[in-house]
DNA sequence: GCAAAAGTGTTGGCCTTACACCCATGT
DNA sequence: ACATGGGTGTAAGGCCAACACTTTTGC
C-alpha cells in the first residue's frame, strides 16, 4: 500500500485471498498430513489442504484456525499454528486470481478422535506426508515447503512436542524426530541432550510396551522454545 | 481455497492485496531503511515502505520488484529480495481491508546512486533502521519483524554480503555484521571463521584507509549460502 | 619515527559423536 | 529362562572464544 500509484485498483481486478492449512501429525509411525477431498471443480475428486476464503472482518490467523476447526473439529488450543508462506502465482488457480496464505500446523494424534487413518469413505483423511496422493492446485509445492519448514523448526526449536500426545515415552519422542528428520538418531546421545536441554519432565506413569515398561514424560510448560544456532560468523 | 464453503465471497467483500518492501542498506556506518513520504491520506505526510497494489496478472515477487524499481530505480539483479510475512489484521488500514505481503530486501549502497542519506527534500529517503520516524499503518511492526529476520539470516546464511558493494575490505564486512547484530566481534576470530567458510576471495586491489591499505575482497559466487545450524537434538 | 589501520595463531574449554552393557517386565 | 524393549556413561576430536603483537603505509 503506502503511497498512490497511477494504477488504481477497483473491485473488478482485486485478487481473492484464501488460507490453506498444512496440518501434520504422527500416526502409525509415519508423518501424516490432513487432506480434504474436493467436491467441486476445478480438481473435483482430488485432494487438497483444508482452507477457504478469508472473511472480511477476520484476521489471517483467525481464518486459519476457523478452517481447521470447521474441517477437523480441533480446538484452537490443541494445535500449534504459524504462518508459512504466501503463494500468489497468477495462474495457480485456473478460474481466477487467488492468493493463498499458507499455514503450517502441528497436532497430537490424540487430539482428533473422529479422524482415523485408513477410513477411506471420509472426505477428510490423513495421508503419508512423504507419499501423498496427487494434490490440487499448487498444493504439492506448498507441502514440500511445509516439510522443509517442519524439519527446520524441529532442529532449532521445541515444537516437535506438538506432534505427540500430552505424555509420551522417550522412545516415542525419538521416533518422532527420526520420522520427521528422516535419519536415525543415537539413543544415548538423544537422551543426554534432552536432559541438558531440560525440556521434558517425568510423570509417575509408565507405558507397557512389550518389555520393560517405559516411563511417560511430558513437555515442560516453562521450557524455552528456541535454542541458539551456530553462527556462520562469530 | 480447496473446497466450497457455505460462505461465498463476492467482489464486495474481497480484501485488497498489496506488497510492501523493507529495503535495507548500510550507509555511513549505520543500518538504514528506505522510506517514502505519503502524499495522501490516510497518514499523509508520514513515512512508509515502498509498496502498492498487486496487479491482477503479476506474481507477488514481481509486484515487489516492480515497486522497488518504481521508487528507487534499483535493478532486479542488484537486490536480494525474499518474502517476509503477510500482515492481515482487519483494521491495519483505516479505509478498508488491505492485506499486505511484506518483503525483505537488501542492497549495496553503491547500487542506488540517485538517493542520498540526508537529502531532506526528496520523498524517498534512507533512515536509521533503529531510530526511524513515526511510520504509517503497522509499518513499525513490519520493520521490527524485518530486523529480526535480518539478524537471523546473517547468522546462518551468507546474505550479509548483499548489504555491501561489489568489493569490500574485511573490516567493512566485519563492521556490517557488527552494525546489524549490534555487538562487537573479534577481528581474528571473524577472519578465521571467514577463511574456513570459504565465502570470499581476494581481489588484486587495495583501499586506502588512513593507515596500511586494506585488501579488497569479493563474495565468491559459488559459495554455499546456507550453513548448518546447531540442533537442539542430535 | 610515529600515528593509524591491516594482518596474523594458539590454547583451554565445551560440545558433539561414537559406542556396549545391564535392567525390568511378560510369557 | 528368555525375549523384549528401557535405561545408563565415557572418551576422542572438533568447534568456539579469548587473547597481543608485527607490518605497511602516510605524514
Amino acid at each position: 500500500m503506502t503511497n498512490p500509484k497511477p494504477y488504481n485498483p477497483n473491485d473488478y481486478d482485486r485478487p481473492s485471498v484464501t488460507v490453506d492449512v498444512v496440518l501434520f501429525t504422527i500416526l502409525d509411525g509415519t508423518l501424516q498430513v490432513l487432506l480434504i477431498k474436493r467436491k467441486l471443480d476445478p480438481f473435483a475428486g482430488q485432494w487438497a489442504f483444508p482452507g477457504g476464503f478469508v472473511r472480511i472482518t477476520e484476521s489471517l490467523d483467525d481464518a486459519a484456525y476457523r478452517e481447521l476447526q470447521e474441517e477437523t473439529g480441533v480446538a484452537r488450543e490443541a494445535v500449534y499454528l504459524e504462518q508459512l508462506y504466501t503463494f500468489g502465482d497468477p495462474d495457480r488457480d485456473p478460474r481466477m486470481r487467488i492468493i493463498t496464505v499458507a499455514y503450517f500446523a502441528l497436532v497430537g494424534a490424540d487430539k482428533i478422535p473422529q479422524l482415523r487413518s485408513g477410513d477411506d469413505a471420509a472426505d477428510a483423511r490423513w495421508f503419508s506426508a512423504y507419499n501423498p496422493p496427487p494434490l490440487a492446485f499448487d498444493h504439492s509445492e506448498i507441502l514440500a515447503y511445509a516439510i522443509t519448514r517442519l524439519r527446520y523448526k524441529l532442529e532449532y526449536s521445541a515444537v516437535g512436542f506438538q506432534l505427540l500426545p500430552e505424555t509420551f515415552t522417550l522412545r516415542e519422542l525419538q521416533q518422532a524426530y527420526e520420522i520427521v528428520l528422516d535419519e536415525k538418531l543415537d539413543k544415548r546421545n538423544f537422551r543426554n541432550k534432552l536432559r541438558k536441554a531440560d525440556v521434558v519432565e517425568p510423570t509417575p506413569h509408565f507405558r507397557d510396551s512389550g518389555g520393560r515398561p517405559a516411563r511417560l514424560y511430558r513437555f515442560k510448560a516453562d521450557a524455552v522454545a528456541e535454542v541458539k544456532t551456530r553462527r556462520l560468523f562469530p
